[in-house]
DNA sequence: ACTATCTAACTAACCAGTTAATTAATAACA
DNA sequence: TGTTATTAATTAACTGGTTAGTTAGATAGT
């Protein structure tokens, strides 16, 4: 987060980067909310409270708006994620402070999963352009180190025989899941699932449920959850 | 005096039910590729071979053959896994069964769970009109039953005491987020996550995903995951 | 005076939904 | 049995509102 920067702040009036912020930050509700093809470049410019020719002089169109919309979202989540992979800690901890990391960014920008999601599935257009990129650049690193993490887990006899092809997604899914699903999960409880007291709730179900698919348990060692 | 005068096949040219099925089919597609907003009418009518009126008199309008859409995909996952769990199956049996039937009827239907995603995140306008009828006559049953099976399991001794509020849609979520998600992984691993192959392989690792986080081990009766 | 930033108003394309007419299978009846 | 009325099924062509993107200029910091 680097706000200090002294600009050349060429002859122009008002705050250029607050306006292209207050643009992109719009367009991700925008385009979280109603999804790329449903996302209307008007009602991102109302939100910034900016004219709708600012998002052209900014962004090229709304597929470039898009873009940065991804690299937003994405990048934020592999600078919180990367932290913790950094950190140096035995295999069971770092595969949990992973977890708990990408669940906590998740909780925090309850918007971005459906980003993700949408993105993921290839939503729209024959050749999601963006898509290959991101694998590059965000995917395929991530699930690198957290298949080294698993690999190191596995050879010191802690963690369990699972291709890391498999489990990784399988932990994102389950990480990712409740936050995209939530308007369900409201009709199904009745109650607000994005309250804190809920999301804490799911985040010890998930890690609970990543412990137990992946830790093995010599003997006695158990830590069964809570109902 | 009983006229038998069922079906009345009123005047008319054509197969009309051959019809609806095919503007139908081809509204899954559409929907399930390019969401609610981005699907277009015009597209729906061609892959069909019908004229574009013609959805307008077998639906009243785009939104209707949604919901239309919704129902077949939703009909046809209770129908498929409804079944397996009126068997009369102990609980790990009974889990384990249900999940291999809801994960067959999704890979037998790769485009359902796009939509299901789709639908669940309530993409687009304010209030998800169908949402709450799907929930209620489709999820709300469905949860129930599989709760059910995670009880009595539980009391027997076989489960994990884990909440089945959580552990249901983390179920789900590892079900169905290999093929919400499959154009990464067809980016992620160069090969059609789709074959035959590859989706058995993710079969066997969703089953046993399922296992290791819930099932009771009591001692030595391991069954490790193969890589 | 120069240029980055910003805007009101416009345009061209797109797209859900309609209309009015056409086709053909069946029933009625002569 | 053949002729006609009836109605379901289907279509070509149109309509009107919406929306991504543009243009020509205005505003102000240096």
């Amino acid at each position: 987060m680097k706000t200090v920067t002294f600009k050349p702040r060429l002859g122009s009036r008002g705050r250029p980067e607050q306006s292209r912020a207050a643009i992109l930050q719009a367009a991700v509700r925008e385009f979280a909310r109603e999804g790329v093809a449903g996302a209307r470049t008007d009602a991102i410019a109302r939100t910034a409270k900016v004219n709708k020719a600012l998002l052209y002089y900014y962004f090229k169109d709304k597929e470039a708006l898009y873009g940065a919309v991804l690299d937003q979202v994405f990048g934020g989540l592999i600078a919180s994620v990367g932290e913790v992979l950094s950190l140096d800690l035995p295999p069971r901890e770092k595969i949990l402070a992973y977890a708990g990391a990408h669940f906590d960014y998740v909780a925090s920008h309850p918007l971005y999963p459906r980003i993700v999601q949408g993105e993921m599935m290839g939503a729209g257009r024959g050749s999601p352009k963006h898509l290959e990129g991101i694998v590059a650049r965000y995917f395929r690193p991530l699930f690198g180190r957290v298949a080294d993490v698993l690999k190191t887990g596995q050879k010191r006899g802690e963690f369990r025989q699972v291709d890391p092809l498999h489990f990784v997604p399988s932990m994102i899914a389950i990480i990712v899941f409740y936050f995209t699903s939530a308007p369900v999960m409201r009709l199904m409880t009745g109650k607000d699932p994005l309250s804190p007291a809920l999301v804490a709730a799911r985040r010890a179900a998930v890690l609970d449920f990543i412990s137990a698919a992946l830790f093995l348990r010599p003997n006695g060692k158990y830590r069964g959850a809570r109902k």
